[in-house]
DNA sequence: CAGACGATTGCCT
DNA sequence: GGCAATCGTCTGT
């Protein structure tokens, strides 16, 4: 899995096993504490479906946010219309709008009741690229394609998801799902704060609880 | 109802 | 490195 000089890369056609292999999580899974579902969730793929066309890439990195006592989590200071799909089941996808012009993806973790999720920040490319780049409007740019989808609100712009998929159940949903894929070594994964929270109290801004795949280059800066 | 600001990105110097 | 874009959400009057 690791190539010398080029950090580390998931081979999903020999990690992920042949037809037959477990193709979903379950609920359970979810309602787990966040950051161990952050770290699991890491060689996970999203997948979404358009117009009958699989668009998917593996979770490269992510972060946690975990109830009403971290104060970076949207649900600190308790239940709003916006957010009101972190105190429901595990499993759903909390998406929301933000700086006016941008979507972010999170998953809902811990039990009904207990509002967490893991913010999706980074996914490596694996079906559907050219259809992505057509989402990101970069036909006919030179770009570099970790630039496709090495971003929260970049990731959802590739893949066409916004707040219509609010509240979606990710474990079976037919357009939007999670599936399992390859599980990265302790290794291969490195952990440290979470980035663009300077609001929060030091504490929060401090917690480790962004997780990444090292020198993966799809990661974002 | 006005004002502040954001779990970011892309373009500019 | 700096900073504008752009608008829904939240807060306090």
């Amino acid at each position: 899995m690791h190539i010398e000089g080029r950090g580390y890369l998931a081979y999903p056609d020999t990690d992920r096993g042949g037809i037959g292999k477990l193709t979903r999580f379950s609920y359970e899974f979810f309602s787990s504490d966040t950051l161990t579902v952050a770290r699991a969730l890491l060689g996970a793929y999203l997948v979404r479906t358009v117009d009958g066309q699989r668009l998917s890439g593996i979770i490269v990195e992510c972060e946690a946010y975990v109830g009403q006592d971290d104060t970076a989590c949207h649900a600190s200071r308790g239940r709003t219309q916006r957010n009101q799909v972190m105190f429901g089941p595990p499993g759903h996808a909390y998406v929301y709008f933000t700086y006016g012009m941008h979507w972010m993806l999170n998953v809902i973790t811990e039990m009904e009741g207990s509002p967490a999720a893991v913010l999706l920040r980074a996914i490596q490319p694996q079906e559907g690229i050219q259809r992505m780049r057509e989402l990101r409007q970069l036909r006919g740019k030179v770009r570099k394609e970790q630039d496709l989808t090495s971003g929260p609100a970049r990731l959802t712009q590739a893949l066409a998801i916004d707040g219509a998929f609010n509240g979606t159940d990710m474990v079976t949903g037919e357009t939007l799902r999670l599936e399992p894929g390859t599980s990265f070594p302790d290794s291969a994964v490195q952990n440290g704060p979470r980035v663009g929270i300077n609001y929060a109290d030091e504490k929060d801004r401090l917690a480790p609880w962004r997780f990444w795949i090292k020198d993966n280059p799809y990661v974002s800066g």
